[in-house]
DNA sequence: GAAAAAACGTGTCAAAAAGACACAAAAATA
DNA sequence: TATTTTTGTGTCTTTTTGACACGTTTTTTC
C-alpha cells in the first residue's frame, strides 16, 4: 500500500445531467442546493464518490436517491478536471448522463432534495461548470439519438408515432415532416402495433405502439441515420 | 479549504491509447515497464494527474514526453473507476485516445520509454484493465471514423486515396470495393490535388492528395456515412 | 523490345433511400 | 351537417448506394 506514496490524491464527484420529456419540451432535471457551497444556486445532482463504489454505481444510487427509479438510462460522458473548476478545492467531476420518463419517477423524493424539472430552454445558470457539463449532454444526446433509437427511453411504455416526433422535434429544435419521418420509423421494424389507440387526443387518436426490445437490443449499436446531420 | 474535510480523495492516473498505422495495419504504442508495480510487463502509457495540472494537459505532457509530438489529435475517452482495477490501491484512470502519424514520432524520445509499436492483432496482454480501454479505444475509432474524417490524423501530410482505404481496412478490418470508396471519398471535396504522384509504388503511381484543412474543420462535425454499419 | 502482371482512375447501370408533396379518414366542434 | 385538426398512407422525383467493366500506367518477365 506504500507504492504511490508520494502522489496527490484528488477529490472525485460525480454530476448526473438527467433529461426528461413532458410531450412538448426537453427538461432538465436540477436541485435548488439548500447546504453550502453555492447554497441557494441551481446545480447539478451530484456527489462525491465513495472510496468502496465504482462510479457508476455513485451515479446509480444517486438517481435512484432523487427519483426512486432503478434501470434508468445512464452513461458516462467523461470527466471534468480543470485545476480550478471547484473554488474550494481542486475536484474532477466524472460526468453521467441520464435519461428518464419524467412520468415515473417517485415525486415526494425529487421535493425532498429541493429538485426541480426546469425547461432547458429557459434553463437558469448552474454553479462551477454545469453549465458546460449540460451543453455537452446535449450535444451527446443530439449526436446519439440521430444515429440510435435512444429516444424511446424518454417516452411511456405505450407512445404513438406523433409523440416520437415530438420527441425529436423538440431534441433538435426542429420541425420534421410527419410523412417521411414516420417512414423512417416504421421501416426500422421497430415499433409493434399494441391495437391500441391515444385516447387523450383531441381529434384523430393515433396508434399506440410499445418498443420491441428483442429487435432493440439486437439494434441498438447499429446505425440509424434518419436525423439530417446535427452540425455541431 | 475545509468544507469537503471528511471526503475521501483518490489517485488520479491518465492513461494514453496512442494509435498509428505503418500502410499496413494499425499499431498501437505501449511501454514494457521497467518500474514496479509490475515491472516487465506491457502497459499503456500513464501517469499521475498533477495537483496543478488540468486532465488533457497531463496527457498531452504524455504524450510529448513519449513521441516529442504537439499538436496530436487528442481526446477524452472518459474513465475507468471499479473499485479494484489496480490491487495497490484505489485508482481512477482518465482515459485519453490519441492518433498520430507513425512516421513523425521522434524515436528516441520512444526508445528511451522504453516503449514499442505493437501491432493490434498480436497485442499481448496488458497490465490492470488497459485491455479494455484498448478496446474501448478500438471500438471508438471504429464508431467515429465511420462518420468523420478522422483517419487523416493516421496518414502523412500528402497521401493516395488507395493508402487511404487500406487505413480503412486495417481500421475495420474488411475489403473495401475501390472504385466505390473512391467515389465516397472524391465527393467529400475534403482532398486536393497535389499534383504529385506516389513514387514508391512499383506499378501504377497513385495521385498524392493533401486535406483541404479549412473545409475538414468546417466539415469535421457533419456525418461521413462511408462506412457500412460498424455492429458493436 | 513485346507481353504479362499489378495497381490505378473513371464510368455505367440498377436498386434503394430520401425528400417533396397529396389525399383520405377519424374525431371533436361549430 | 360542415369545418377544423390531426393522423395514416401513398406517389413521384431525385439522390445515393452497391455491383461491376474497361482502359491506363508502370514494372517485371520472357
Amino acid at each position: 500500500m506504500t507504492q504511490y506514496e508520494h502522489t496527490t490524491r484528488l477529490l472525485v464527484a460525480t454530476d448526473c445531467i438527467i433529461f426528461g420529456f413532458d410531450g412538448e419540451e426537453m427538461k432538465l432535471l436540477v436541485i435548488k442546493r439548500n447546504f453550502e457551497p453555492q447554497k441557494g444556486k441551481w446545480s447539478l445532482m451530484g456527489g462525491f464518490v465513495n472510496d468502496d463504489e465504482d462510479l457508476v454505481h455513485g451515479a446509480e444510487r444517486i438517481l435512484y436517491d432523487l427519483t426512486g427509479l432503478t434501470n434508468i438510462y445512464v452513461e458516462q460522458l467523461g470527466t471534468f478536471g480543470e485545476v480550478n473548476r471547484d473554488p474550494l478545492e481542486r475536484t474532477i467531476s466524472v460526468m453521467f448522463f441520464a435519461l428518464i420518463n419524467i412520468h415515473d419517477h417517485d415525486e415526494a423524493a425529487v421535493k425532498a432534495h429541493n429538485a426541480h424539472w426546469i425547461s432547458l430552454k429557459h434553463k437558469p445558470k448552474l454553479i462551477f461548470d454545469h453549465d458546460k457539463m449540460v451543453e455537452k449532454a446535449l450535444e451527446h444526446l443530439r449526436y446519439k439519438a440521430a444515429l440510435h433509437p435512444l429516444g424511446f427511453e424518454l417516452l411511456p411504455e405505450k407512445f404513438s408515432i406523433p409523440q416520437l416526433q415530438k420527441l425529436y422535434e423538440a431534441i433538435y429544435d426542429m420541425k420534421l415532416d410527419r410523412r417521411n419521418f414516420s417512414r423512417k420509423i416504421l421501416s426500422t421494424k421497430l415499433l409493434i402495433d399494441t391495437g391500441e389507440k391515444n385516447e387523450q387526443s383531441a381529434t384523430k387518436k393515433a396508434i399506440l405502439y410499445r418498443l420491441d426490445k428483442v429487435r432493440y437490443a439486437d439494434k441498438f449499436h447499429s446505425f440509424w441515420h434518419f436525423m439530417p446531420d446535427p452540425v455541431m
